[in-house]
DNA sequence: GTTGACCTGTGAGCAACACATAGGTTTACC
DNA sequence: GGTAAACCTATGTGTTGCTCACAGGTCAAC
């Protein structure tokens, strides 16, 4: 298979084929054209790539994960310890969008109320400026 | 004021200060040394730029503000704009971080009763490729 | 043989900083 | 005056996970 089938038939985007392909997740061979060929081991691999990025493994920890199961070794405790770290990060991150969203929500509600005003030598723009500045 | 002294005082990296400084946001003066020197005016600047930078509005986002407010010009419809659009990228951050969050805690909860297993031709790490699967 | 559609690999670009490096400055102390 | 340590500086590169731009190759139809 060359890049856009493989692309295709796990539904991603050629360009993260080669993406992964060039980091070393994927090693396909080279025809004499030069072109990437793929075999049903690369689509394995990247099928279990993108089962790990859509549970929010970073790409250092599939490199980290595919090693380890390339050393033959179980890499299960690897993958829980970083699990738990990533469902960290991802709460936090979480929280901060909450929290974000909540402070757009209520500047936009403020600003409703609160005409629109030209820069002076102080403001550059008095909604943000004032915004925050009584955010309390 | 060094760029250490502007830093400290907005609690911000020297860093930080530096990278707005590299994009323009910033224009102090230099001194005989090559030294930087940030004007009383740059600490407004860039308190606003972190204000900006709080609500959810972009580098660019910030670049188009103070352009428009450069030019005399009132950069609200410019803002009321952006953040709109600003706010629903986070509404789908938000959305999409819960999901994340939720998937993440049923594969940690899943895997409590799943033993580690080794590797073999077929699977890298039966707890990832498992999981998704059968998500449903 | 040639036109056109489609595909390819490589290199660069993106956001928003953080880090590494080599060197300059300042303070303390003798 | 000298000097050593602590601290600071600017610049360049690295980061994450891709996406885009580009110049060119391939293939089927006519």
């Amino acid at each position: 298979m060359r890049v856009k089938q493989i692309a295709d038939a796990l539904e991603i985007s050629a360009d993260s084929v080669r993406y992964y392909t060039r980091i070393g997740f994927l090693v396909p061979s080279k025809s004499h054209n030069g072109y990437k060929y793929y075999r049903p081991a690369d689509v394995t691999r990247l099928r279990f790539i993108l089962s790990a990025r859509s549970l929010g493994f970073s790409i250092n920890d599939i490199k980290e994960i595919l090693f380890t199961s390339s050393q033959t070794n179980a890499p299960c405790p690897t993958v829980r310890r970083l699990i738990e770290q990533r469902l960290k990060e991802t709460e936090q991150r979480y929280q901060d969008m909450h929290e974000l969203r909540l402070r757009m929500r209520k500047a936009i509600s403020e600003w409703e109320n609160t005409p629109d005003q030209h820069p002076t030598a102080d403001t550059i723009c008095h909604l943000i400026e004032g915004f925050t500045s009584l955010k309390s």
